[in-house]
RNA sequence: UGCCCUGUGGUGUAAUGGUAACACAGAGGUCUCUGGAACCUUAGUUUCGGGUUCGAAUCCUGACAGGGCAACCA
């Protein structure tokens, strides 16, 4: 077993490497970092690797670094790093003044180029595109050297030199690694260093116009700030070679890499290529459209930053891929909102009641508890009247034999209100229920214990005169299949469900609601956690996004009876 | 058919040569003024074959299966 008896969180391959690095004096200390592409916005997948990265320096008593990986200025963009940088803070995650960005060791890893060139182990190769890629061969089949593999350390430094001054265009030259044309590892097959890009990057603007790739840049990195521990996921595994030759030609600090599997999530991708697709094409309103992936997108839908750190630590490291199960995801939201937020009543869509035995013009404050599970929370007056409105789906006309709650002749409790019995059905000239007609029992009023009475059901309400209309906004998953990205034969976009959003703009809410500010989280009784949304919610239109629904039980008896 | 990585219930993750466990999902139930929450019960797992060992999920070996690698992307 490993040590970390103190914090609750499992072990885990990763922290037993520490403990052994630790133990040999490999490293004296933790130092992690995250290192994103502004590229695109930060997906759940990216949440569970800043948990890991960050989580890890904190139980190791080490520090965790920020550094944007911005070798390539054609696809990156400062709109991207002030999402990132928001999205970790609203983790919870604090980078302290240790913000950094691949661009700003420019010069130095320049400095390394020419080490390496002087050292003859890097040159200058003048083919184009089409040979380099014909030249490195394939799995299967080694590579050939390039024809200009062997200029000399000064034709070498010379044209470097002038490919940094901008003497030559786009594609004209590349600085490459001199390694070995026929390893099996094709990372190893003398790998492009440099390309040139006459581009403004984001940060140094026209400073440059040769930019480092990943491959040479990363490793560098986090060599240069002192990381001990570089987390990445699979697909760098045959890279590491590549990245332990370099720090070992150039001499100098060593990280270590460690590899673990990224995080899929069932019904949803994780590809950024995708998502920005779905964003550009419009099949959702943006990043942070509530259906998406990204962390953007579950803020605004109403997820917490705790339920989130909860999940990514819940659901481990290892290094099989996995697919996790979305109700793992929802699990966690649910058992963090449950503790905390406060409880409603909304009705989503509403079917009038007018109890016929109530006095016209009265009104009840009535006493609701805020949340049973924290009775610090207190108590708020919810409004009673004689015109009611409950949910549509709490009526049945003939009711299934396990539909507890409201049917002609048959009694249900209100909430925090009376047993109220259905005594007759108004319909419309189509057919349509109109309204209902019933009565109440003045003995059963909640708290009273003037009755014992019982009913199966019990369902929740608004006041007609005092209901607060509203927006509501219902989301399905995006995606109709476990796993949508899987598919080769099929393109991702065809298994978008249609039915991923549904808005209801009569739903009605309780009084307690007017002032709900954007950010504001509800539990509406029985029916799920609710957020007021943050971009188009406003005092004279109140829009709720539902964030998930409670766990029901219902639902389940229904579907069974569909089959 | 080269190299690298990975194979444990439906899904994840543990067990580090000594009784295969935990969570989610499933099934059933208790309770309930949320068909919520909570609680209880239950079913189901080591890819296959050899070997080492008193003893193998664990070590060795051979299959098989899955994933990754052929951007001047990251």
């Amino acid at each position: 077993m490993s040590e970390d008896i103190e914090n609750n969180k499992p072990s885990n391959f990763i922290k037993e490497i520490i403990d052994e690095d630790l133990k040999e004096k490999r490293y004296t200390h933790v130092h992690t970092r995250f290192p994103p592409e502004p590229n695109g916005y930060l997906h759940i997948g990216h949440a569970k690797s800043i948990c890991l990265n960050f989580g890890l320096a904190e139980e190791y008593g080490g520090k965790t670094n920020l550094r944007f990986d911005d070798t390539n200025p054609t696809k990156e963009d400062v709109e991207y790093v002030e999402s990132i940088k928001e999205d970790i803070k609203w983790l919870g995650f604090d980078w302290e003044d240790r913000l950094f960005f691949a661009s700003d060791y420019f010069d130095t890893l320049y400095e390394y180029a020419v080490k390496l060139i002087k050292k003859g182990k890097a040159y200058v190769d003048s083919s184009s595109y089409e040979q380099i890629k014909e030249e490195r061969g394939a799995p299967t089949k080694p590579g050939v050297e390039s024809k200009y593999r062997n200029r000399t350390v000064e034709e070498n430094l010379d044209l470097f030199e002038r490919m940094k001054n901008g003497e030559f265009g786009d594609g004209e030259h590349v600085l490459r690694a001199k390694i070995d044309m026929t390893s099996p590892n094709m990372n190893l097959r003398d790998p492009i260093m440099y390309r040139i890009r006459h581009a403004e990057h984001h940060r140094t603007g026209k400073e440059w116009c040769i930019y480092p790739m990943y491959d040479w840049a990363h490793g560098q990195s986090d060599s240069i700030e002192g990381i001990t521990h570089s987390i990445c996921t699979l697909e760098f595994e045959n890279h590491r070679p590549l990245y332990d030759w370099f720090v070992e030609e150039l001499e100098i600090h060593h990280p270590r890499q460690i590899e673990f599997a990224r995080l899929n999530l069932s019904y949803t991708i994780m590809s950024k290529r995708k998502l920005l697709q779905l964003v550009e094409e419009g099949h959702v309103s943006g990043w942070d459209d509530p259906r998406m992936p990204t962390i953007s997108a579950f803020r605004r839908r109403g997820y917490t930053p705790e339920s989130i750190r909860n999940f990514s630590d819940e659901v481990g490291i290892a290094k099989r891929d996995n697919v996790i199960d979305i109700f793992r995801l929802e699990y966690s939201i649910r058992q963090d909102l449950n503790k905390r937020s406060m409880r409603v009543m909304g009705v989503l869509n509403p079917l009038k009641v007018e109890l016929l035995n109530y006095p016209e013009g009265q009104v009840e404050e009535l006493d609701a508890i805020n949340n049973p599970e924290d009775e610090s929370m207190g108590k708020r007056k919810v409004p009673f009247s004689r015109e009611l409105y409950i949910d549509a789906h709490d009526f049945q006309e003939n009711p299934h034999k396990k539909f507890f709650r409201l049917s002609p002749g048959r009694e249900v409790r209100l909430r925090y209100a009376y047993i109220i019995k259905c005594e007759e059905v108004i319909k419309d000239a189509d057919g349509n229920i109109e309204k209902l007609l019933c009565t109440y029992d003045i003995e059963t009023k909640s708290g009273s214990g003037k009755s014992d009475k019982k009913v199966k059901g019990t369902i929740h309400w608004v006041s007609a005169q005092h209901a607060v209309n509203a927006e509501v906004r219902l989301y399905d998953r995006l995606f109709n299949v476990p796993n949508p990205g899987d598919d080769k034969d099929v393109d991702f976009k065809d298994h978008i469900n249609p039915n991923s959003l549904e808005v209801l703009t009569h739903s009605l809410v309780e009084p307690y609601l007017k002032n709900a500010k954007p950010g504001d989280r509800f539990q509406f009784e029985r029916l799920g956690y609710f957020c007021v949304d943050s971009k188009d919610s406003s005092e004279d239109h109140l829009v709720f996004n539902r964030t998930v629904t409670l766990r029901d039980s219902w639902a389940k008896i229904e579907k069974r009876g569909n089959k």
